[in-house]
DNA sequence: GTGTGATAGTTGAGATATCAACTATCTTTC
DNA sequence: GAAAGATAGTTGATATCTCAACTATCACAC
């Protein structure tokens, strides 16, 4: 079953499943993209980069953290945080206790562009996704999304290195 | 609960499955692309398409067909199809019955491409997806987003338009 | 058959992303 | 304390994506 030239190829639930989960996420992020460049002054990734940094004391964290959360390489935030740096909503300052560390800072204005753009991006959350879907639904996409994530992570990391 | 200026937040549960469901398709997509540069000739996007056209009669599809298919825009297709037909993955002719009409054909070179790349992909969406859940968690997986890109769609196609 | 609006696809300019190379600092080891 | 390697972050060239404008064809009304 499934087996030819020694692949292992997908059955077809395997593969409806695989489709949808290809497609689905295409069409929410970009309906959820839309979303905001229609209503919003924040783009995705410049929102959930400013809620990372509202999350952090002083709403200030390290460039590799700020990496690392986000799911960024480090080049890609450094021009992101750039861009965002000449738009006023963040700011850096070396960091103390390691000379070669960037700390990036939400700044005031940053913050009122967050609180600001808080409320379509929630609704746009609710409308694309949370209400999509049964409670029940929703937590165990939570529940599976993160045990994919954590494979990942692990296969990124270059966890179970071949003895 | 929940609920101040009018906006209805996300409690706590919700925050963390959608927390997860950002992070872990950060992550699946990163590592699943990194396999792609890694041991394969095609990108994800390529592949993805050079699949699509390999279901079509004649390994042959209209431009906005295949646009659809893979949720992009004209405008991406019509660059991305640019590129794999310089490297001879594909070829352009006109569609029969409606001169405006381009059609896209996967060439043989295309399809040894294909070929080439399947084993390596499977692999990797084994190792990245389907090996990590439960059967029934792809399953429920297939169905949740399944439901999460009809919403989507209808959002993007603009039904439901206020009277 | 002419005008009007929709659809198919392309184009090019500007925005964003990627990749490899680079500087600077830190850490470890001897 | 000097050398070697790891880590933090940036840079710039190239690749890719996006957006609005554009051409050409089609469909439909009149």
């Amino acid at each position: 079953m499934g087996e030819t030239n020694g692949v292992h190829w997908l059955d077809d639930g395997q593969q409806t499943a695989w489709r949808s989960f290809l497609v689905g996420n295409a069409r929410f992020f970009e309906a959820l993209g839309a979303a905001h460049d229609a209503e919003l002054d924040l783009s995705l990734g410049e929102y959930t980069l400013l809620v990372q940094l509202s999350e952090q004391p002083d709403r200030t964290q390290r460039m590799s953290a700020l990496a690392d959360g986000l799911v960024l390489s480090r080049s890609r935030l450094t021009h992101t945080v750039t861009r965002m740096e000449g738009r006023g909503l963040v700011s850096r300052c070396p960091a103390d206790g390691d000379r070669r560390g960037v700390n990036c800072r939400m700044t005031d204005l940053g913050h009122a562009a967050l609180v600001a753009a808080a409320p379509g991006h929630v609704r746009a959350v609710r409308r694309l996704l949370v209400d999509v879907l049964e409670p029940d639904e929703l937590e165990a996409l939570g529940r599976i999304m993160g045990k994919i994530g954590v494979a990942a992570r692990s296969e990124l990391t270059g966890a179970a290195r071949d003895c």
